[in-house]
RNA sequence: GGCCCAGUAGUUCAGUUGGUUAGAACGCUAGCCUGUCACGCUAGAGGUCGACGGUUCGAGCCCGUUCUGGGUCGCCA
């Protein structure tokens, strides 16, 4: 009724043919006597003629339009090369108004991606029809489908795990949901179905996955939305740290190749320890586009009269900046002391000799030493970070990808996969000086019981692990702690009793007692993937309706207020 | 919650040392135009300069408070 083709259909094959179109009004041109529409949908443009001014009468941009007539070749001089349907126009006799439009748009569909994001934001529907953001949409549900398929295809069982949930006492400020029929108690939605997935495979469920929404009252950031985000989560029976990695790299790479458009580093991704990633890039999400990397020179300095390095932690890193002017270096320690550092010391290598500051400090062995280890080749730069652990890892890293940034050395055509492992299992908190887990409490310590008994706890590494790409945080894992007897001493080193396990994790910890797998798994994010597969600037560009930096929803107004009948029935009294 | 930046027409922005009636582009309205394709040309409409208070003869501009948005730190097992 409404349409025999689409808009990105016709092709030199149709000529001749009667044909009813429908869409967007993309823009309109009255030449007088001639009129030319290009309308639009999700397939593509056609151009209509008219010769009828009156068919124009209400017709605005972004109005919805069928249009009926017979399909025309175009000149070879008026053929439109930009346009897949340009060899043809469709020559209209009729003009129907399906949808109509307000003449003036809150902004330009086609500029929407420069117009304020709160404007966007509630007028979505106008900001999703651009072909930009559209396709961002449509290549999403591309690549779900397509992990979805690769999942099913290594054995992986799709499993919806609850949104009402209980409120998990670690982690993550939980979004509550008073209960109307249990006064004063409240459901949790779920920060992500880790206890669930976890229970799946006590379940004796040997492979299981979901495209998982998860729920974490915390503030946005770029790569991060308000609230909600989705996830590829993925357990597996029976597995360890590698089965892991062996399904990541598949999936991974896969999905990169068939939708990133860029070279992706092949399987196996490398594999860097955190305490590596920490002196090398300063950082536990490197990116290895970079090609620049830091070394330790706090031995080195130890024995160098150099009271400023001296005793302290002392990073280098060696960068090529041949040709750079005098302001490149001066802007180099502004960016340091903009980051809080006190300042860059750098030497430059000049033949036989060190340019810089620091050079007079050093002796011909000590300068020999440096160029052999470092391999610092003429004219090439050394900078040096120096500060307090953490700190200098800190700044060296952010050193190196200014450095990066700044010289144009990170590689922009290529998806850089690596594997962090062996997060410590434990950390001393900075305020309160206790022992606390690290990343979660499920995971299982190298070493086992043994480990937990002898070792200093904070040199007690956990097979948990994070996948990078390109500096992106892309996935989490563990080899997951089954063991009741592991997992009461695990929690006992970081302060909790049985009786808090029990209340805090009683469930899982009470499922292990009666016969648990060894398990292991990770959690992918869909819309960091996304992001990066499709080049956007935030993960807000690849959501069809994202809540906003502070959590609100600009369409529909969430949050919102609600009837003091409806508080009554869930028995919350508002202050 | 802390810090940084921004807020001027529907949108994106300019606005000099504080000085007459606050500008541009796109969009919108009207008119002209038979081959354009982000058509073109002519004319026009459109502003509580985020809000409140202060300094001043005079504030878009300076000061204070506040609201909104963006970024960042905290936070994100």
């Amino acid at each position: 009724m409404y349409r025999t083709h689409t808009c990105g259909q016709l092709r030199e094959a149709h000529i001749g043919a009667g044909v009813r179109l429908a869409g967007w009004v993309d823009s309109i041109r009255d030449h007088g006597g001639v009129m030319f529409i290009d309308l639009r949908d999700e397939t593509g443009v056609t151009q209509v003629v008219l010769h009828d001014d009156k068919l124009l009468g209400g017709v605005n941009r972004e109005c919805v339009i069928a249009v009926s007539g017979a399909v025309r070749a175009r000149d070879a001089e008026s053929v439109n090369a930009k346009l897949d349907t340009g060899l043809v126009e469709l020559f209209a006799d009729t003009l129907e108004i399906l949808g109509p439009a307000k003449a003036m748009l809150p902004f330009e569909i086609r500029e929407s991606t420069a117009t304020r994001e709160d404007v966007r934001l509630k007028y979505r529907y106008l900001d999703l029809r651009n072909p930009e953001i559209h396709n961002n949409i449509v290549l999403r549900s591309q690549v779900i489908r397509h992990i979805r398929g690769k999942m099913e295809e290594l054995g992986f069982l799709e499993m919806q795990t609850p949104i009402l949930t209980a409120s998990s006492p670690e982690g993550a400020r939980d979004f509550l949901v008073p209960s109307r029929k249990f006064k004063g108690r409240f459901y949790a939605l779920p920060q992500a179905p880790q206890q669930f997935k976890q229970m799946l495979m006590v379940s004796g469920f040997d492979r299981y996955f979901q495209i998982a929404p998860c729920f974490r009252d915390e503030d946005a950031r770029q790569d991060r939305t308000a609230g909600e985000f989705y996830q590829l989560d993925l357990e597996m029976a029976f597995a360890e740290q590698e089965d892991v990695f062996a399904v990541a790299e598949t999936v991974l790479t896969d999905t990169f190749e068939t939708f990133g458009g860029k070279p992706v580093s092949p399987a196996p991704f490398r594999r860097i320890t955190y305490a590596d990633a920490m002196l090398k890039y300063g950082t536990d999400k490197p990116d290895l586009r970079n090609p620049l990397e830091i070394s330790d020179l706090t031995e080195f300095f130890a024995g160098v009269e150099f009271p400023l390095f001296r005793g302290k932690p002392v990073r280098g890193i060696v960068a090529d900046c041949k040709g750079r002017p005098k302001s490149f270096f001066e802007s180099s320690e502004k960016y340091a002391k903009s980051i809080g550092m006190g300042g860059l010391g750098y030497l430059t290598l000049a033949g036989a000799e060190f340019k810089g500051p620091v050079a007079k400090f050093l002796s011909e062995e000590q300068r020999q030493y440096l160029v052999a280890t470092l391999g610092i080749g003429d004219g090439e730069t050394l900078f040096f970070v120096c500060d307090a652990l953490p700190a200098v890892n800190k700044y060296a890293g952010e050193i190196r990808a200014w450095l990066g940034e700044t010289l144009g050395i990170v590689r922009q055509d290529a998806f850089e996969f690596c594997f962090i492992v062996d997060f410590p299992m434990y950390e001393r908190d900075e305020e309160t000086n206790k022992i606390e887990f690290t990343h979660n409490p499920f995971s299982l310590p190298q070493g086992g019981l043994e480990a937990l008994n002898t070792l200093d706890p904070l040199e007690i590494l956990a097979y948990q692990y994070d996948v990078v790409c390109n500096g992106v945080e892309l996935v989490s894992g563990a080899v997951r702690n089954h063991n009741p007897e592991v997992m009461k001493k695990a929690f006992a080193i970081a302060g909790y009793d049985e009786a808090e396990l029990e209340r805090r994790f009683g469930a899982l910890y009470t499922a292990f007692q009666y016969g648990a797998p060894p398990h292991a798994g990770m959690a992918a994010g869909i819309d960091r993937a996304v992001m990066l597969l499709v080049g956007a600037e935030t993960v807000r560009d690849v959501i069809a309706f994202p809540l906003n930096g502070n959590a609100q929803d600009a369409l529909f107004g969430a949050p919102g207020e609600v009837t003091e009948l409806q508080l009554r029935e869930v028995h919350v009294k508002v202050r």
